[in-house]
DNA sequence: CGGCTGATCGTG
DNA sequence: ACGATCAGCCGA
């Protein structure tokens, strides 16, 4: 169980994004642990990417911590219901995040199943809103670290070796030019991704 | 199957 | 007013 160190992040999101996949997102409650592969990520470019919460460097109270350096959690509120999970990326004031859009489920799956209300692993954590409700990430979750022992980022112990995928990013319609940009990256042919990306 | 829609609320 | 979503419902 090797975390990721600090410099793992400080990289642009685009990067970050793809060496993202194949890694071990995990998030310890009182409940117990539960946590799956990353199989599908999306790069946000911050300041010159009209998809992202932070363009033209737009701060607020809600994107503030995406201000931060490398290695931190940005979860928000979408559609008032859901929650999305998102890792920082690259130094301070370069406020750029990569969305975590679904897991392999792997650890705590009992719990998991129970928090979604569904037995099948496929629909578990195949979607940004669903992951995060099978491990139960909230707004109290908002600005740890991923360097910590709470909601944090492992090596695999046994990877699996993968194609990277590269599509368009899901549901930025309002981002004119920039939705057409490949920043979705996926493991290739994963039963575990949200949407199926076109061929 | 694929397409449409209601739910629901913080944010700006 | 609307969204980095989801589940359920509809028609084919």
């Amino acid at each position: 169980m090797i975390k990721l160190p600090a410099s793992f992040y400080t990289c642009d999101s685009i990067t970050l994004a793809e060496n993202l996949l194949g890694k071990i997102l995990y998030h310890q409650t009182p409940e117990g642990l539960t946590g799956g592969r990353i199989v599908e990520t999306e790069a946000y470019m911050g300041a010159i990417d009209a998809g992202a919460h932070s363009f033209q460097n737009r701060r607020t109270p809600r994107t503030e911590v995406l201000f931060s350096p490398g290695g931190i959690s940005y979860v928000y509120l979408i559609y008032g219901m859901y929650h999305c999970v998102n890792v920082t990326a690259n130094i301070p004031e370069k406020p750029e995040a990569v969305l975590i859009r679904a897991l392999e489920p792997l650890y705590g799956i009992p719990l998991m199943q129970q928090r979604r209300s569904t037995e099948v692993l496929k629909n578990l954590c195949s979607g940004p809103g669903k992951l995060c409700k099978a491990l139960n990430i909230d707004k109290t979750c908002n600005g740890l670290p991923f360097t910590g022992d709470t909601l944090y980022i492992t090596e695999d112990t046994n990877p699996i070796s993968f194609t990277v995928q590269t599509a368009k990013r899901i549901n930025i319609d309002y981002a004119g030019e920039a939705k057409e940009y490949l920043w979705r990256f996926l493991i290739k042919d994963s039963p575990f991704i949200s949407v199926k990306p076109k061929p």
